[in-house]
DNA sequence: CTTTATGGCTACCGGCGAGTATATCGCGGC
DNA sequence: GCCGCGATATACTCGCCGGTAGCCATAAAG
């Protein structure tokens, strides 16, 4: 078996740019899909979803509606996929406070800083309002269950407190509710360059939800 | 001048119903048009305002699509006028404890017993979703002054508590934006028949709000 | 008895926008 | 050098729905 002279490593030339292996082409289509779907979200937040052609996402990437459909399968799925992108920035911020050694009420803290800056995104008004309408049975019963995962984590947080002592022990339903309600809300009223970033905006609320409104 | 004859009072006849007074079909008609409203509402909540066709509210009245132009300009005047009805219910509530004695936190509680009914209500779904967008400028306009209105009105209230001393000090615009999104999100999960009544709902928030979560 | 107003209907228009059939162009693989 | 495929474009279809024109029935008004 004629082996072959072992080669020397040779450095890339300048027209590396010029062509892409298979792995950059996907990573290539995989931006572009990002792209398709961040744009999206900006359209929905700023004029709804309904009143959101796919034209008008198309117009703004300079494309046309068959390419946006070369990335994604519809418009529902397209409005899913910003929900998504939305949650996963939720669900990293309950994966980064797994192994911290901090009480309760501290993780908690964590997670809302994490989750108003989530909300306060171009996705947060597709997380908001997903579910609702506009979603085909299926898919909203898989973003119900995104949904309630992220509530259930919540509420979670919350007896954790009052077990360890950091959290008054209150009802973990209509207390998660309640804290979802304000942070939900953010994404009705926050534009960016605002006063507040939207992790101070979570800080006061935190703030708030410790110390209660009552004169003490 | 021939005097007529003093009348004896009439009973009237049974046949009343069948004619009616100017002022009698005046109410009837007034009564259609909420009914419209009222149906329109319902359906905006459940399906959302751009899957409701006006055939359907029509359908549902058990009429065709114009009788509903004969009561409404347009499809963007019903959503407002939605809007418009439920957010009265809350104008009334800052009405009701002009007089009151109570002091702040107690008149708070009081107006937000109010506001989580006229969320929960029928109505409920089209005063969080107004505005934002299906709105013309100028409706948009008007429904945002109604808003802030609501909005300075709670502010106002919490500033007051902390002049009287029910309410710690503390910044009254991001708490009424807190309040208000917890009220608010009441809309997306309240539905008829839980194991909570809207009021009691408020009762437990504001429970929360007072206390605060942290143990002490 | 006629007139007029009111409330409703049937039947239509027109536009928008989701989604598609089909063509093109260029690159990478055989 | 040709084939195939990925990415994009042009140019459509088609259904839905907001809104309207105009007719009809009933009943109050004169």
């Amino acid at each position: 078996m004629a082996t072959r002279k072992p080669q020397k490593k040779i450095a890339a030339a300048p027209t590396t740019e010029l062509w892409q292996t298979p792995d950059e082409r996907a990573r290539d289509r995989e931006k572009k899909r990002y792209a398709v779907i961040l744009t999206a979200a900006r359209c929905f937040r700023e004029r709804g979803y309904h009143n959101t052609s796919i034209d008008d996402v198309a117009r703004i990437l300079n494309v046309t509606k068959p390419t946006i459909y070369h990335y994604v399968e519809n418009k529902e799925q397209l409005l899913f996929e910003c929900f998504r992108t939305g949650l996963n920035q939720i669900m990293e911020a309950f994966e980064e406070i797994k192994g911290s050694q901090a009480n309760a009420l501290e993780r908690l803290t964590m997670v809302m800083r994490r989750y108003a800056e989530a909300i306060a995104s171009d996705f947060g008004w597709c997380m908001v309002q997903a579910e609702n309408q506009d979603l085909s049975a299926a898919m909203s019963k898989k973003v119900r269950a995104l949904k309630s995962e992220i509530d259930q984590g919540i509420r979670r947080l919350i007896k954790e407190g009052a077990l360890d002592g950091s959290i008054r022990k209150c009802d973990a339903k209509i207390t998660a509710f309640a804290l979802a309600g304000a942070m939900n809300w953010i994404a009705y009223w926050y534009r960016p360059g605002g006063s507040l970033t939207p992790s101070q905006i979570a800080e006061r609320f935190l703030e708030l939800f410790r110390l209660g409104l009552e004169q003490r």
